[in-house]
DNA sequence: TCACGTCGTGCCATATTATGGAACGCCATG
DNA sequence: CATGGCGTTCCATAATATGGCACGACGTGA
């Protein structure tokens, strides 16, 4: 279906530009304006697109989306439990935290942020794809996935981001082996280059990885002699977590 | 463009009620299987739909909608700022606190929520839309628009849900003007039957409104003594939460 | 063991539908 | 007053979504 590909580019491209005209989506989208046109008024027909308060020429995402929701999110128990560890952890640390969800085998989307107070702190935006085999939070989830998962990841291929990024799967194997010994998942400028993050997962009630939870920080303050009290913290915030979490209905 | 607008019901059907197989979504829709999986596969060659972990036919929303989002939870900072202030809010109040955002002129569309301990509480799934003219949020939000924009909410049509909403204009338009007097907003089960509320606007740095505040209770705890004390409670977060909003970018 | 019903999947001729170039009206600018 | 850029509309045409049908897999009950 072409068509409802090339509505979702268009949607998507939306959402990041917002909020943005019908000319200027043309030209970034490389399509014929008539085109374009057609698809907003046909999101804006089923609800998905509003013109902008003041300015029926520029387009932006209406709420409607937000009733439509991964799972995990049913509820927004992941977000609520979390909310006060991730505040906590945060002022711990005095560094940025992350809360990420996995998107079926394919990448962790972060969803929420606690930001430090730093004056340099580590950015990513939220809704922000990373793949599992290169990110804390990623590792992290990836260890406590069954067998035939974590060979699925692998298949998938594993590309190197920088020098630290781990790209052979036994090496990939045998850290998973070590996250799981010791609770907590490791970064050092292993997806960019010298941020580093110390993540470990939550588990739902099946004690299936919902999601995980990371301390984000520039490598500059890397420090390793606190990585074991951390490394402990984050655990242990995520296992407050995880504790306010339901069984997977089938 | 038919095939987008299908394709849309579709998702949100899955959204509904995931984890759902093709043939089930079928029989809801009344649409042939052959088309429903047509779009399944293509929402999921975009990534916005993917198959359950373990079991290939049953499909969910992914992650990557939540790059997807309305511009006034950009950053989070909405969602952000208003963490702290509800659950003060819920703890002073031991009610349900909702945070909703504006759709445009069309709705207001639940975002957030802070739920009480109490055994018989206010319960309204996350993503709901609501009308402007006949909840507290609504109108909290509506007191503040400009009376351009009153007018078109106006035009669209006031329609009743119960016995108390307002649905003649100049009925609601003096409504609105005491809104803005004792600055918080009152439902007295004008939406939903034997459920009260008082909110309050969030405004921007440029003083327009981009989202609103409301404590929401069984008619049965309401009590018209403390109406003036947690009004004050409710603008007073809501004050706070407005002092962390961006200008709007133009 | 076999027959049956159900489900997900793949195919393909057909008709529906999306396409995009062109033209129009509007507005701000020089 | 001319110009350029913008959003919008139209329509013949080609591209594409459609959906009935059939196949294979699976689970069930006779």
């Amino acid at each position: 279906m072409k068509s409802l590909l090339k509505s979702l580019e268009i949607l998507e491209a939306v959402a990041e530009h917002q909020p943005v005209s019908v000319g200027e989506l043309a030209k970034r989208l490389s399509l014929p304006k008539s085109t374009v046109q057609r698809v907003l008024l046909t999101f804006h027909e089923a609800g998905w697109l509003r013109q902008r308060r003041g300015d029926m020429t520029r387009w932006e995402v209406g709420a409607r989306i937000l009733g439509v929701r991964p799972p995990e999110l049913n509820g927004g128990r992941l977000y609520a439990a979390a909310r006060e560890p991730m505040r906590e952890l945060r002022d711990a640390t005095n560094e940025t935290v992350h809360l990420s969800i996995p998107d079926g085998l394919n990448s962790v989307v972060l969803i929420d942020r606690a930001d430090c107070q730093q004056n340099v702190r580590t950015f990513s935006p939220l809704g922000d794809a990373a793949p599992f085999h290169a990110t804390a939070n990623g590792m992290a989830i990836m260890a406590w996935l069954s067998d035939q998962e974590i060979d699925d990841i692998i298949a998938r291929g594993l590309p190197a981001f920088t020098e630290q990024t781990i790209t052979r799967p036994d090496r990939l194997r045998e850290e998973l082996a070590a996250i799981r010994q010791r609770g907590y998942s490791l970064n050092m400028s292993n997806y960019r280059p010298a941020i580093c993050a110390i993540g470990a997962a939550i588990m739902d009630a099946d004690n299936r990885p919902v999601g995980s939870l990371c301390i984000s920080m520039p490598q500059s303050r890397y420090d390793p002699a606190r990585l074991s009290q951390w490394g402990q913290q984050v655990v242990e915030a995520a296992r407050r977590i995880s504790l306010m979490q339901p069984a997977d209905p089938i």
